[in-house]
DNA sequence: GCTTGAGCTAAAGTTAGCTTTAGGAATTAT
DNA sequence: ATAATTCCTAAAGCTAACTTTAGCTCAAGC
């Protein structure tokens, strides 16, 4: 049985549709922190329905659980956040999302100059100056195409 | 030396500026084919340049690489590809790009709505009626909030 | 008071997309 | 001919974001 304001993994679990052992990992990420009862178990604040569900729309928007920290980190410390707080962490991270819409458009609208040509001579139009849509996950150097490609080479 | 059509695996690498490993791997996912010399070294064809280099891209793009495998599975077989080939192959890529653009935007919108009145009842606006923008990665399924969760809990 | 369900930890497994390592073999350069 | 590159395979390692498993402990219900 939950407690005023104190409530089970399990509880948090059924509340955001989280997985139990996803609580526990966002746990060792340090996006929520709760306390623990005499027994060693979990208890969680209720205000962290919210704050499970914020990170769960994050990630639909395609941050990562460690951009998703820093952006939580900037809620206040040692009180409740209030309906005012999320409003304006909702609106800095709205902003980032305007500008990867925004790189992802300018992308496209690259690729049409390409696909008009016909050419696919990407190192002059799409990529070759590298318009980042999203930082790079996997490792190494990732540029495009060297002259003898550009040619049609029937 | 490259003979006529023929190139190794280090001169694709230079080409493309993907590191040996990774077109070696490609190749383990399907995304080009080379053929073996006497000396069982890979013989890469020139067109593989293209090829790897619209990889490249549909990465930048976000489609897996499983999804790229599909798109460059539309290529006539047996012969080296045209312009024309990749022109239209090109163009279904561009349709499901502005699908991807125009979900990203819908999404941001309903955001706007939450942001407006700082309640963050996400379970009414943005993500309950889920509007997917990339495909789940992880597994488990991801439902969001229930009923409590929506009240501003100060 | 005992059974059952919920929780706990630590470690290993999973997928994607590669890289790194280890130990050889084929090519190329001198 | 020999040294220096380049290439080969197989297997293990890496990051992200989790899940699964194993073995135990806590808490709740009857």
């Amino acid at each position: 049985m939950d407690r005023r304001n104190e409530i089970s993994i399990g509880t948090l679990a059924g509340r955001t549709g989280l997985a139990v052992s996803a609580i526990r990992y966002y746990e060792t990420q340090g996006l929520v922190a709760p306390e623990r009862n005499a027994g060693g178990q979990r208890r969680f604040l209720r205000s962290d329905i919210r704050r499970l569900s914020f990170v769960l729309i994050a990630q639909k928007f395609g941050f990562t659980l460690d951009r998703i920290r820093e952006v939580l980190s900037r809620l206040p410390q040692g009180r409740t956040p209030t309906a005012k707080d999320w409003t304006e962490i909702s609106q800095g991270f709205r902003a980032e999302l305007d500008e990867q819409i925004e790189a992802l458009t300018r992308l496209r609208n690259k690729l049409d100059g390409c696909i008009g040509c016909g050419c696919l001579s990407l190192d002059r139009c799409a990529l070759y100056n590298p318009d980042d849509v999203a930082a790079d996950k996997g490792a190494g150097p990732r540029y495009l195409m060297g002259d003898e490609a550009v040619r049609p080479e029937g």
